[in-house]
DNA sequence: AAATGATTTGCAATATTGTTGCAATATTTT
DNA sequence: AAAATATTGCAACAATATTGCAAATCATTT
């Protein structure tokens, strides 16, 4: 619990059981969780509207980032040290397996930059990427979340 | 209309009006929808399940395609005559105007091809880049949708 | 360690968004 | 034009998201 202890301190918010249990969940998941993993996760016991709240706190300061989707969802994943508040470092790939649906942060593939139309000024590039991810390919027991 | 009616009778979908006007919109919208754009529109008058179905089905058999977003909404744009019932050739990267809010389809920048980690199967990619569109940087009156 | 002030949380109420079954209507086929 | 098929709209429901506010928690100061 030291280290989300630290985190939150670092991004300058207040140290609460909710933030702390959450940042726990980020950590087990090692992927990518959507609100609803948080809200029906067996072991905790929190309010939805302070997960949302949470969530949005956590993007704000540079905790968490958002991976888009094409289901109604937004997913979320821990940043690397190199985020900041307000400014993502997050132009990695992601990959979402269609077989466990589980989503990973590809962190040491970078999103290729693109040539844009004349006129086109980017500010940030997402990348997702649909497969079947290694777990999937060579089975073996997932860990939570399992959607 | 007449265009309308080709894109149905070629996907194999009956011809409806409320299908020929959702059609209409896509059009005229010059631009990614999301359904609240289509139920909210001030011209139509389509339930909002039948709108459900309708996007449902104009994906299935081809005729529009997803882009995934980090808001809870898909947005919808139009495929290009390339595309196919069940795969999609909508390797294009989608353009978010963070100022205007329009999505436009950049037909003519593909998605380049990342190197992935061994064992991540790759099956289908989606680029989003969020930025200043060319309207924006040189302003003039917006069409619809105005999100 | 206790008191104070600021922040966060949970509840309640409400709003918005998405889904399902089914009867009525519209479309396609014969 | 009639029969068969497919689509639509309604109603009910389910799930997800938002807001205000009082109670509880946390940080700071003494």
């Amino acid at each position: 619990m030291l280290q989300q202890f630290e985190i939150l301190k670092k991004a300058g918010l207040s140290v609460t059981e909710s933030r702390k249990t959450i940042l726990d969940l980020f950590f087990a998941a090692q992927g990518a969780l959507a609100h609803a993993d948080i809200e029906k996760h067996s072991s905790i016991n929190i309010d939805r509207v302070t997960v949302y709240r949470t969530l949005q706190t956590f993007v704000e300061s540079g905790i968490i980032h958002q991976i888009p989707t094409t289901d109604n969802t937004i997913l979320y994943a821990l940043c690397k040290d190199s985020c900041e508040a307000g400014h993502h470092h997050d132009e990695h790939v992601h990959f979402i397996c269609t077989t466990c649906n589980k989503t990973n942060c590809l962190d040491d593939v970078m999103v290729p930059t693109v040539k844009l139309p004349n006129g086109f000024l980017p500010i940030q590039t997402a990348m997702i990427v649909k497969g079947t991810c290694i777990d999937c390919k060579s089975p073996h027991p997932q860990p939570f979340p399992q959607r």
